[in-house]
DNA sequence: GTCTATACTTCGATAGAC
DNA sequence: GTCTATCGAAGTATAGAC
Protein backbone atom coordinates (compact mmCIF):
# COMPACT_ATOMS: atom_id res chain seq x y z
CA UNK A 1 0.00 0.00 0.00
CA UNK A 2 2.87 2.05 -0.76
CA UNK A 3 3.49 2.93 3.12
CA UNK A 4 7.21 3.46 2.08
CA UNK A 5 6.36 6.87 0.25
CA UNK A 6 5.97 9.60 3.66
CA UNK A 7 3.14 11.34 1.03
CA UNK A 8 1.18 8.39 1.51
CA UNK A 9 1.50 7.88 4.91
CA UNK A 10 0.72 11.24 5.67
CA UNK A 11 -2.29 10.51 4.27
CA UNK A 12 -3.46 7.56 5.76
CA UNK A 13 -3.33 9.21 9.03
CA UNK A 14 -5.67 12.03 7.68
CA UNK A 15 -7.70 9.57 6.02
CA UNK A 16 -7.52 7.51 9.60
CA UNK A 17 -8.67 10.28 11.68
CA UNK A 18 -11.36 12.26 9.17
CA UNK A 19 -13.13 8.75 9.03
CA UNK A 20 -13.26 8.49 12.65
CA UNK A 21 -14.32 12.08 13.03
CA UNK A 22 -16.68 12.05 10.00
CA UNK A 23 -18.40 8.80 11.20
CA UNK A 24 -19.07 9.58 14.39
CA UNK A 25 -20.30 13.24 14.28
CA UNK A 26 -21.33 13.94 10.10
CA UNK A 27 -20.26 16.04 7.82
CA UNK A 28 -20.85 19.34 9.28
CA UNK A 29 -20.63 18.29 13.01
CA UNK A 30 -16.87 16.89 12.16
CA UNK A 31 -14.13 19.87 13.11
CA UNK A 32 -11.41 20.05 10.87
CA UNK A 33 -9.23 20.94 14.25
CA UNK A 34 -10.21 17.31 15.56
CA UNK A 35 -9.56 15.57 12.86
CA UNK A 36 -5.66 17.28 12.75
CA UNK A 37 -5.39 16.98 16.24
CA UNK A 38 -6.12 12.75 15.88
CA UNK A 39 -3.72 12.38 13.21
CA UNK A 40 -0.84 14.06 15.13
CA UNK A 41 -0.27 17.15 12.79
CA UNK A 42 -1.08 20.48 12.46
CA UNK A 43 -4.23 21.96 11.09
CA UNK A 44 -2.19 23.92 8.20
CA UNK A 45 -0.84 20.62 7.00
CA UNK A 46 -4.44 19.24 6.37
CA UNK A 47 -5.88 22.75 4.28
CA UNK A 48 -2.20 22.30 2.59
CA UNK A 49 -2.42 18.80 1.25
CA UNK A 50 -6.18 18.54 0.74
CA UNK A 51 -7.13 22.17 0.16
CA UNK A 52 -10.62 21.74 2.60
CA UNK A 53 -12.71 20.19 4.43
CA UNK A 54 -14.81 19.21 2.36
CA UNK A 55 -12.12 18.04 -0.77
CA UNK A 56 -10.94 15.78 2.01
CA UNK A 57 -14.29 14.40 2.63
CA UNK A 58 -14.50 13.82 -0.45
CA UNK A 59 -11.03 11.84 -1.03
CA UNK A 60 -12.09 9.61 1.86
CA UNK A 61 -15.38 8.32 0.28
CA UNK A 62 -13.65 7.78 -3.68
CA UNK A 63 -10.99 5.99 -1.51
CA UNK A 64 -13.17 3.72 0.19
CA UNK A 65 -15.61 3.35 -2.39
CA UNK A 66 -13.32 2.22 -4.53
CA UNK A 67 -11.68 -0.11 -2.30
CA UNK A 68 -14.78 -1.44 -2.24
CA UNK A 69 -16.03 -2.07 -5.51
CA UNK A 70 -12.48 -3.83 -6.19
CA UNK A 71 -13.20 -6.47 -3.36
CA UNK A 72 -17.09 -6.90 -4.94
CA UNK A 73 -15.35 -7.39 -8.51
CA UNK A 74 -12.69 -10.06 -7.02
CA UNK A 75 -15.13 -12.12 -5.54
CA UNK A 76 -17.33 -11.88 -8.79
CA UNK A 77 -14.12 -12.74 -10.50
CA UNK A 78 -13.88 -16.12 -8.75
CA UNK A 79 -15.60 -20.08 -10.20
CA UNK A 80 -17.68 -20.04 -7.36
CA UNK A 81 -21.41 -20.94 -8.06
CA UNK A 82 -23.89 -18.25 -7.75
CA UNK A 83 -24.90 -19.31 -4.35
CA UNK A 84 -21.83 -19.35 -2.74
CA UNK A 85 -20.52 -16.01 -4.54
CA UNK A 86 -23.82 -14.23 -2.68
CA UNK A 87 -22.30 -15.86 0.84
CA UNK A 88 -18.87 -14.23 0.15
CA UNK A 89 -20.36 -10.82 -0.76
CA UNK A 90 -22.01 -10.94 2.34
CA UNK A 91 -19.19 -11.77 4.34
CA UNK A 92 -16.50 -9.00 2.36
CA UNK A 93 -19.33 -6.31 3.24
CA UNK A 94 -18.57 -7.62 6.83
CA UNK A 95 -15.20 -8.12 6.77
CA UNK A 96 -14.71 -4.53 5.24
CA UNK A 97 -16.48 -2.82 7.73
CA UNK A 98 -14.38 -4.59 10.71
CA UNK A 99 -11.17 -3.43 8.79
CA UNK A 100 -12.56 -0.33 8.44
CA UNK A 101 -15.30 0.44 11.49
CA UNK A 102 -16.22 4.02 9.68
CA UNK A 103 -17.58 2.72 6.86
CA UNK A 104 -21.32 1.64 7.86
CA UNK A 105 -21.69 5.02 9.53
CA UNK A 106 -20.21 7.22 6.98
CA UNK A 107 -22.38 5.27 3.99
CA UNK A 108 -25.94 5.68 5.84
CA UNK A 109 -24.79 9.11 6.50
CA UNK A 110 -23.99 9.40 2.61
CA UNK A 111 -27.34 8.39 1.84
CA UNK A 112 -28.97 10.58 4.36
CA UNK A 113 -26.97 13.41 2.97
CA UNK A 114 -28.38 12.80 -0.76
CA UNK A 115 -25.38 13.85 -2.24
CA UNK A 116 -24.76 17.04 -1.34
CA UNK A 117 -21.32 17.74 -0.64
CA UNK A 118 -19.81 15.77 -3.64
CA UNK A 119 -18.78 16.36 -6.80
CA UNK A 120 -19.09 13.91 -10.25
CA UNK A 121 -16.10 11.96 -9.82
CA UNK A 122 -17.07 11.16 -6.20
CA UNK A 123 -20.22 10.37 -7.04
CA UNK A 124 -19.24 7.67 -9.69
CA UNK A 125 -16.81 5.95 -7.12
CA UNK A 126 -20.18 5.88 -4.73
CA UNK A 127 -21.82 4.55 -7.53
CA UNK A 128 -18.92 1.50 -8.41
CA UNK A 129 -20.65 -0.16 -5.60
CA UNK A 130 -23.84 -1.21 -6.28
CA UNK A 131 -22.45 -2.07 -10.00
CA UNK A 132 -20.22 -4.54 -9.01
CA UNK A 133 -22.84 -5.95 -6.81
CA UNK A 134 -25.43 -6.12 -9.44
CA UNK A 135 -23.18 -7.50 -11.92
CA UNK A 136 -22.85 -10.16 -9.48
CA UNK A 137 -26.58 -11.12 -9.34
CA UNK A 138 -27.07 -10.05 -12.78
CA UNK A 139 -24.80 -13.08 -13.63
CA UNK A 140 -26.36 -15.15 -11.63
CA UNK A 141 -29.87 -14.55 -12.74
CA UNK A 142 -28.55 -14.98 -16.21
CA UNK A 143 -27.24 -18.84 -15.31
CA UNK A 144 -30.76 -19.42 -14.00
CA UNK A 145 -29.66 -19.92 -10.22
CA UNK A 146 -31.55 -16.81 -9.15
CA UNK A 147 -35.02 -15.66 -9.39
CA UNK A 148 -35.16 -12.57 -11.72
CA UNK A 149 -34.83 -9.80 -9.02
CA UNK A 150 -33.62 -6.62 -10.43
CA UNK A 151 -30.28 -6.68 -9.12
CA UNK A 152 -30.78 -3.09 -7.52
CA UNK A 153 -33.23 -4.67 -5.31
CA UNK A 154 -30.97 -7.31 -4.56
CA UNK A 155 -28.45 -4.77 -3.46
CA UNK A 156 -30.16 -2.87 -1.13
CA UNK A 157 -31.91 -5.71 0.72
CA UNK A 158 -28.40 -7.16 1.09
CA UNK A 159 -26.50 -3.91 2.40
CA UNK A 160 -28.87 -2.20 4.33
CA UNK A 161 -28.94 -4.73 6.93
CA UNK A 162 -25.43 -5.04 7.26
CA UNK A 163 -24.62 -1.29 7.02
CA UNK A 164 -27.69 -0.50 9.35
CA UNK A 165 -26.80 -3.60 11.88
CA UNK A 166 -23.38 -2.39 12.29
CA UNK A 167 -24.15 1.08 12.73
CA UNK A 168 -26.38 0.84 15.14
CA UNK A 169 -23.67 -0.84 17.69
CA UNK A 170 -23.71 1.99 19.72
CA UNK A 171 -27.23 2.80 20.02
CA UNK A 172 -27.62 -0.64 20.79
CA UNK A 173 -25.28 -0.50 23.44
CA UNK A 174 -26.98 2.32 24.30
CA UNK A 175 -30.48 0.24 24.59
CA UNK A 176 -28.69 -2.50 26.44
CA UNK A 177 -26.82 -0.42 29.49
CA UNK A 178 -30.66 1.38 30.12
CA UNK A 179 -32.33 -1.78 30.13
CA UNK A 180 -34.12 -1.02 26.95
CA UNK A 181 -33.71 -3.97 25.32
CA UNK A 182 -35.91 -6.95 26.46
CA UNK A 183 -32.97 -10.16 24.72
CA UNK A 184 -29.49 -9.42 23.64
CA UNK A 185 -29.10 -8.80 20.53
CA UNK A 186 -27.00 -11.53 18.25
CA UNK A 187 -23.27 -10.84 17.65
CA UNK A 188 -22.10 -9.45 14.25
CA UNK A 189 -21.60 -13.48 13.28
CA UNK A 190 -24.91 -14.56 14.01
CA UNK A 191 -26.20 -11.79 12.34
CA UNK A 192 -24.45 -12.55 8.73
CA UNK A 193 -25.33 -16.12 9.06
CA UNK A 194 -28.87 -15.01 9.25
CA UNK A 195 -28.74 -12.22 6.10
CA UNK A 196 -27.02 -15.03 4.11
CA UNK A 197 -29.70 -17.62 4.81
CA UNK A 198 -32.03 -14.93 4.13
CA UNK A 199 -30.69 -13.87 0.75
CA UNK A 200 -30.47 -17.81 -0.32
CA UNK A 201 -34.24 -17.94 0.08
CA UNK A 202 -34.62 -14.99 -1.67
CA UNK A 203 -32.60 -15.67 -4.48
CA UNK A 204 -33.97 -19.40 -4.73
CA UNK A 205 -34.56 -20.02 -7.73
CA UNK A 206 -36.50 -23.72 -7.23
CA UNK A 207 -38.24 -23.78 -4.30
CA UNK A 208 -39.39 -27.26 -4.18
CA UNK A 209 -35.70 -28.39 -4.36
CA UNK A 210 -32.97 -27.96 -1.93
CA UNK A 211 -34.15 -25.09 0.74
CA UNK A 212 -30.82 -25.49 3.25
CA UNK A 213 -32.12 -25.18 6.64
CA UNK B 1 -54.74 15.34 16.23
CA UNK B 2 -56.12 18.95 18.43
CA UNK B 3 -55.70 21.16 15.55
CA UNK B 4 -57.76 23.54 17.54
CA UNK B 5 -55.22 24.17 20.02
CA UNK B 6 -53.09 26.73 18.57
CA UNK B 7 -50.06 26.18 20.96
CA UNK B 8 -50.48 22.37 19.43
CA UNK B 9 -50.71 24.15 15.52
CA UNK B 10 -47.57 25.86 16.20
CA UNK B 11 -45.93 22.69 17.96
CA UNK B 12 -46.81 20.68 14.65
CA UNK B 13 -45.53 23.79 12.57
CA UNK B 14 -42.20 23.33 14.26
CA UNK B 15 -42.04 20.16 13.88
CA UNK B 16 -42.55 20.13 10.58
CA UNK B 17 -40.27 22.72 9.61
CA UNK B 18 -37.64 20.82 11.59
CA UNK B 19 -38.36 17.35 10.69
CA UNK B 20 -37.21 18.57 7.07
CA UNK B 21 -34.36 20.80 7.79
CA UNK B 22 -32.67 17.53 10.28
CA UNK B 23 -33.63 15.21 7.78
CA UNK B 24 -31.60 17.05 5.02
CA UNK B 25 -28.83 18.45 7.29
CA UNK B 26 -28.56 15.91 10.03
CA UNK B 27 -28.60 17.48 13.47
CA UNK B 28 -24.93 19.43 13.48
CA UNK B 29 -25.97 20.49 10.37
CA UNK B 30 -29.50 21.98 11.03
CA UNK B 31 -29.72 25.79 11.78
CA UNK B 32 -32.25 27.03 14.13
CA UNK B 33 -33.00 30.15 12.09
CA UNK B 34 -34.03 27.61 9.20
CA UNK B 35 -36.14 25.90 10.78
CA UNK B 36 -37.53 29.33 12.34
CA UNK B 37 -37.91 31.05 9.00
CA UNK B 38 -39.43 27.37 7.63
CA UNK B 39 -41.97 27.67 10.28
CA UNK B 40 -42.61 31.41 9.54
CA UNK B 41 -41.65 32.35 12.98
CA UNK B 42 -39.36 33.78 14.47
CA UNK B 43 -36.61 32.21 16.09
CA UNK B 44 -36.95 34.00 19.75
CA UNK B 45 -40.43 31.57 19.49
CA UNK B 46 -38.62 28.47 19.26
CA UNK B 47 -36.44 29.02 21.98
CA UNK B 48 -39.69 30.19 24.07
CA UNK B 49 -41.38 26.49 23.44
CA UNK B 50 -38.67 24.39 22.97
CA UNK B 51 -35.76 25.57 25.19
CA UNK B 52 -33.15 24.62 22.84
CA UNK B 53 -32.24 22.94 19.30
CA UNK B 54 -31.54 19.34 21.25
CA UNK B 55 -34.89 19.69 23.05
CA UNK B 56 -36.55 20.07 20.10
CA UNK B 57 -34.68 17.39 18.36
CA UNK B 58 -35.70 15.01 21.10
CA UNK B 59 -39.53 16.25 20.70
CA UNK B 60 -39.49 15.49 17.36
CA UNK B 61 -37.46 11.64 17.41
CA UNK B 62 -39.77 11.20 20.73
CA UNK B 63 -42.86 11.87 18.45
CA UNK B 64 -42.29 10.49 15.52
CA UNK B 65 -41.13 7.17 17.02
CA UNK B 66 -43.60 6.82 19.56
CA UNK B 67 -46.34 7.52 16.78
CA UNK B 68 -44.49 4.59 14.68
CA UNK B 69 -44.38 2.03 17.50
CA UNK B 70 -48.58 3.08 18.01
CA UNK B 71 -48.90 2.12 14.46
CA UNK B 72 -46.74 -1.06 14.55
CA UNK B 73 -48.85 -2.25 17.56
CA UNK B 74 -52.21 -1.62 15.73
CA UNK B 75 -51.19 -4.11 12.35
CA UNK B 76 -50.16 -6.84 15.83
CA UNK B 77 -53.77 -6.37 17.09
CA UNK B 78 -55.31 -7.25 13.80
CA UNK B 79 -56.20 -10.89 13.86
CA UNK B 80 -54.35 -11.46 10.35
CA UNK B 81 -52.47 -14.60 10.32
CA UNK B 82 -48.69 -13.69 10.81
CA UNK B 83 -47.56 -14.18 7.05
CA UNK B 84 -50.25 -11.55 6.46
CA UNK B 85 -49.57 -9.12 9.51
CA UNK B 86 -45.54 -8.54 8.47
CA UNK B 87 -46.91 -7.59 4.87
CA UNK B 88 -49.02 -5.37 6.52
CA UNK B 89 -45.85 -4.28 8.77
CA UNK B 90 -43.81 -3.49 5.89
CA UNK B 91 -46.58 -1.87 4.09
CA UNK B 92 -47.22 0.55 7.26
CA UNK B 93 -43.48 1.72 7.52
CA UNK B 94 -43.84 3.02 3.71
CA UNK B 95 -46.69 4.40 4.23
CA UNK B 96 -45.60 5.97 7.06
CA UNK B 97 -42.49 7.35 5.30
CA UNK B 98 -45.31 8.59 2.74
CA UNK B 99 -46.54 10.91 5.15
CA UNK B 100 -43.62 12.19 6.88
CA UNK B 101 -40.59 12.08 4.52
CA UNK B 102 -38.03 12.89 6.79
CA UNK B 103 -38.78 9.88 9.10
CA UNK B 104 -36.09 7.58 7.03
CA UNK B 105 -33.18 9.99 6.70
CA UNK B 106 -33.70 11.34 10.25
CA UNK B 107 -33.85 7.41 11.32
CA UNK B 108 -30.54 6.32 9.47
CA UNK B 109 -28.68 9.86 10.57
CA UNK B 110 -29.63 8.95 14.53
CA UNK B 111 -28.28 5.31 14.16
CA UNK B 112 -24.86 6.59 12.93
CA UNK B 113 -25.33 9.38 15.74
CA UNK B 114 -24.94 6.36 18.13
CA UNK B 115 -27.51 8.14 20.37
CA UNK B 116 -25.69 11.85 20.92
CA UNK B 117 -28.11 14.33 22.00
CA UNK B 118 -30.65 11.78 23.58
CA UNK B 119 -31.93 11.26 26.54
CA UNK B 120 -33.24 8.48 28.33
CA UNK B 121 -36.85 9.13 27.80
CA UNK B 122 -35.88 9.58 23.56
CA UNK B 123 -34.19 6.23 23.70
CA UNK B 124 -36.79 4.53 25.25
CA UNK B 125 -39.34 5.96 22.32
CA UNK B 126 -36.90 4.93 20.05
CA UNK B 127 -36.59 1.48 21.41
CA UNK B 128 -40.29 0.74 21.14
CA UNK B 129 -40.06 0.79 17.57
CA UNK B 130 -38.29 -2.68 17.48
CA UNK B 131 -39.99 -3.88 20.33
CA UNK B 132 -43.39 -3.62 18.36
CA UNK B 133 -42.06 -4.90 15.64
CA UNK B 134 -40.45 -7.88 17.61
CA UNK B 135 -43.71 -8.72 19.37
CA UNK B 136 -45.26 -9.53 16.07
CA UNK B 137 -42.54 -11.66 15.04
CA UNK B 138 -42.06 -13.79 18.23
CA UNK B 139 -45.63 -14.15 18.19
CA UNK B 140 -45.65 -15.88 14.49
CA UNK B 141 -42.42 -18.16 16.16
CA UNK B 142 -44.81 -18.91 18.93
CA UNK B 143 -47.77 -20.19 16.46
CA UNK B 144 -45.10 -21.74 14.07
CA UNK B 145 -46.18 -19.37 11.04
CA UNK B 146 -41.97 -18.35 11.04
CA UNK B 147 -38.71 -20.20 11.35
CA UNK B 148 -37.01 -19.29 14.86
CA UNK B 149 -35.57 -16.23 13.14
CA UNK B 150 -34.84 -13.83 16.65
CA UNK B 151 -37.27 -11.02 16.59
CA UNK B 152 -34.27 -7.87 16.18
CA UNK B 153 -32.50 -10.09 12.98
CA UNK B 154 -35.84 -9.98 11.04
CA UNK B 155 -36.31 -6.03 12.22
CA UNK B 156 -33.37 -4.91 10.97
CA UNK B 157 -33.56 -7.32 7.73
CA UNK B 158 -36.37 -5.92 7.21
CA UNK B 159 -36.51 -2.39 8.51
CA UNK B 160 -33.20 -1.43 6.94
CA UNK B 161 -33.46 -1.63 2.99
CA UNK B 162 -36.63 0.14 3.56
CA UNK B 163 -35.28 2.89 5.35
CA UNK B 164 -32.15 3.11 2.83
CA UNK B 165 -34.03 2.81 -0.17
CA UNK B 166 -36.63 5.21 0.93
CA UNK B 167 -33.46 7.84 1.69
CA UNK B 168 -31.32 6.48 -0.82
CA UNK B 169 -34.45 8.55 -3.37
CA UNK B 170 -32.41 12.05 -3.69
CA UNK B 171 -28.78 10.20 -4.43
CA UNK B 172 -30.32 7.67 -7.01
CA UNK B 173 -31.95 10.48 -8.50
CA UNK B 174 -28.23 12.50 -8.87
CA UNK B 175 -26.81 9.25 -10.01
CA UNK B 176 -29.53 8.70 -12.37
CA UNK B 177 -28.56 12.44 -13.49
CA UNK B 178 -25.12 11.89 -13.98
CA UNK B 179 -25.84 8.35 -15.99
CA UNK B 180 -24.09 6.72 -13.85
CA UNK B 181 -26.76 4.12 -13.35
CA UNK B 182 -27.13 1.29 -15.71
CA UNK B 183 -30.63 1.07 -15.31
CA UNK B 184 -33.70 2.31 -13.85
CA UNK B 185 -34.81 1.59 -10.34
CA UNK B 186 -37.60 0.04 -9.90
CA UNK B 187 -40.20 2.81 -7.70
CA UNK B 188 -41.02 2.69 -4.39
CA UNK B 189 -44.22 0.49 -4.38
CA UNK B 190 -42.47 -2.66 -6.59
CA UNK B 191 -39.32 -2.20 -4.11
CA UNK B 192 -42.14 -2.85 -1.09
CA UNK B 193 -43.37 -6.21 -3.47
CA UNK B 194 -40.11 -7.67 -3.86
CA UNK B 195 -39.04 -6.71 0.09
CA UNK B 196 -42.45 -7.93 0.75
CA UNK B 197 -41.97 -11.56 -0.95
CA UNK B 198 -38.24 -11.97 0.38
CA UNK B 199 -39.58 -11.67 3.89
CA UNK B 200 -42.36 -14.15 3.58
CA UNK B 201 -39.43 -16.46 1.99
CA UNK B 202 -36.99 -15.30 4.34
CA UNK B 203 -39.22 -16.48 7.63
CA UNK B 204 -41.42 -19.53 5.59
CA UNK B 205 -41.45 -22.35 7.94
CA UNK B 206 -42.42 -25.39 6.06
CA UNK B 207 -40.22 -24.49 2.54
CA UNK B 208 -42.17 -27.61 0.83
CA UNK B 209 -45.35 -26.29 0.54
CA UNK B 210 -46.79 -23.14 -0.58
CA UNK B 211 -44.31 -20.81 -1.69
CA UNK B 212 -45.72 -17.70 -3.12
CA UNK B 213 -43.88 -16.60 -6.32
C1' DG C 1 -46.49 35.56 23.99
C1' DT C 2 -43.94 37.88 20.34
C1' DC C 3 -40.15 40.41 18.09
C1' DT C 4 -35.50 43.07 17.52
C1' DA C 5 -31.01 43.47 18.42
C1' DT C 6 -27.04 41.58 20.00
C1' DA C 7 -23.84 38.96 23.11
C1' DC C 8 -20.83 35.17 23.06
C1' DT C 9 -18.73 31.17 20.95
C1' DT C 10 -16.96 28.23 17.59
C1' DC C 11 -15.34 27.01 13.19
C1' DG C 12 -13.23 26.94 8.54
C1' DA C 13 -9.67 28.96 6.41
C1' DT C 14 -5.31 31.73 5.68
C1' DA C 15 -1.35 34.92 6.15
C1' DG C 16 3.24 34.90 6.98
C1' DA C 17 7.47 33.43 9.55
C1' DC C 18 10.73 29.70 9.24
C1' DG D 1 6.72 21.65 3.81
C1' DT D 2 5.56 22.96 8.49
C1' DC D 3 3.84 25.80 12.34
C1' DT D 4 1.69 29.93 15.00
C1' DA D 5 -1.44 33.32 15.28
C1' DT D 6 -5.47 35.16 13.85
C1' DC D 7 -9.32 36.77 10.80
C1' DG D 8 -14.04 36.84 9.35
C1' DA D 9 -18.20 34.32 8.98
C1' DA D 10 -21.72 31.89 10.95
C1' DG D 11 -23.91 29.74 14.76
C1' DT D 12 -26.72 29.19 19.32
C1' DA D 13 -28.82 31.54 22.60
C1' DT D 14 -30.69 35.57 25.27
C1' DA D 15 -31.76 40.20 27.03
C1' DG D 16 -35.17 43.40 27.00
C1' DA D 17 -38.86 46.25 24.71
C1' DC D 18 -43.68 45.70 23.65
Amino acid sequence: MLWHDPRRCLRSAFFAAAAHEFASRGYAGARVDRIAQRARVNKAMLYYHFGSKRQLYRALLRTTSLHVAARLREVGESSDRPEQMMDRVIATFAEIARERAFFPAVMLREIAEGGAHLDRETLAALGAVPMAFSAIVARGVAAGAFRPVPPIVAYFITMAPLMVYMAAAPIRRELAKSRLLPVVPPDLDAFIGHLQQTMRRALENEPSLGITT
